[in-house]
DNA sequence: ATAAACTGTCGCAAAACTGTCATAATTATG
DNA sequence: CATAATTATGACAGTTTTGCGACAGTTTAT
């Protein structure tokens, strides 16, 4: 899955430039318009990182940051402030108003890359690996393949960013909903009990080569992705 | 394989500037904070170029330099310095130091990596070898020409940037979109599906030759190229 | 100027993939 | 053990995506 990102930024030419330039990096990408939208977008779905601008209508970058670290999701999300003027970095500095790094406009492109894939790295490293290797079962996402045991399987597209989004988060339980946005996307009208079928489509292409099922059935709950620890 | 870069950097944004540039442009990158640190790493492995900071803590630049030097493997490793300010240039021109060449800050990357493909073309022209072979599959960018088994083939100029292109990441899943981007140039407004013909215009030059199509489909992703390694 | 080579688009056919349903299989529960 | 609930799976029709021949407009070579 793709890293998502959260920009709270009022000035709208620098937003689009941003959503712009991260979007064509391979991130997701949601724009909050002021501390107030940006509080309310992290609680609908908690960002990998935010980009904050430090000063904002209605509700500082400052105040926004303390919220944030509140709140235990987004306690831990790398923020990185965006400031205009250099002798404001001083208070960023200085004090701890919770940002992990912080730049001052006007900065670079690949500069803000770089520092978010230093964040990135540090608090996700999953997302930033192209590689992920669970047990006998390797996915790798820069070549799109996937090798079970030692042939290589061919699944189909929503196979493969099913598996993707399994391995990401191993062992952990998702309901066929939480599955549907994940996978499918969110705003996608899907049955849910075709979460099945799909589930069903990638044991029989893993099964081909390995004879292990690393997925297990949660009666009443939904799926998970287990290593061969049984 | 892709050259090995030390950079030597104590000033973190810097040293993290430099590592997401060098790597996305294919070099596989080292980062010591100090000249000790660059003692071991460049031991550990030695780089193909070393990329120095004047000033670093506990074991200046200079220093660093000297003792590299006298190391066998290190011997003849390009170094390029990087000192603050212009004035300091003076000693590292006058008095040899051992340095290959340097840069004043702040310099622009792009002229980083010019200076740094001129000593790397100097020292080890194999690494920015103008051919590239994967499996039976060779192609010249200096002489525009491509060979697959025994024959040569003739490919249109399209056709031979996207190999070369492909050839260049091998693997590596690209986009209809991202290709066009690559190969075709930013702002050329080209029909996305215009990448397919020429893709098969590709697959069908190679084909006369050699049985085996090592350009691998991608449902719904793009295209990748693949060696035989199947 | 003419021929040859190359490009980008279209459109259709083939292939791959999807979502849904009906039915079988499995698992809880009283 | 019977029943209800939940999940597995084969079949299938519909959709999306890709392969590729054809073609007209451009560029390049002679």
């Amino acid at each position: 899955m793709q890293p998502f990102i959260l920009i709270v930024e009022d000035e709208d030419a620098l937003a689009t430039l941003l959503e712009y330039n991260f979007e064509k990096e391979g991130y997701e990408v949601a724009i909050a318009m002021d501390g107030e939208e940006a509080l309310v977008l992290a609680a609908e779905r908690t960002p990998d990182l935010i980009l904050m601008d430090w000063m904002l209508p209605k509700l500082s970058g400052i105040e926004a940051c303390r919220r944030l670290r509140r709140r235990k999701e987004t306690q831990a999300t790398p923020i990185i402030m965006l400031t205009a003027r250099a002798d404001e970095t001083d208070k960023i500095t200085g004090l701890d108003y919770g940002a992990d790094d912080y730049l001052v406009k006007p900065f670079s492109i690949p500069e803000l890359f770089a520092r978010t894939r230093a964040l990135l790295r540090r608090a996700k490293p999953s997302l930033l690996q192209d590689i992920i290797r669970q047990g006998s079962i390797e996915i790798d996402n820069k070549a799109f393949r996937v090798r079970a045991g030692e042939k290589e399987v061919h699944l189909g597209p929503t196979e493969f960013r099913l598996l993707d989004h399994f391995m990401r988060h191993p062992g952990r339980v998702f309901s066929r909903e939480q599955l549907l946005d994940a996978v499918w996307g969110r705003d996608v009208y899907v049955e849910a009990r075709t979460v099945d079928v799909h589930i069903g489509r990638l044991r029989k292409a893993l099964k081909k080569n390995v004879e292990i099922d690393p997925i297990r059935t949660v009666r009443s709950a939904g799926y998970a992705f287990e290593t061969a620890a049984a």
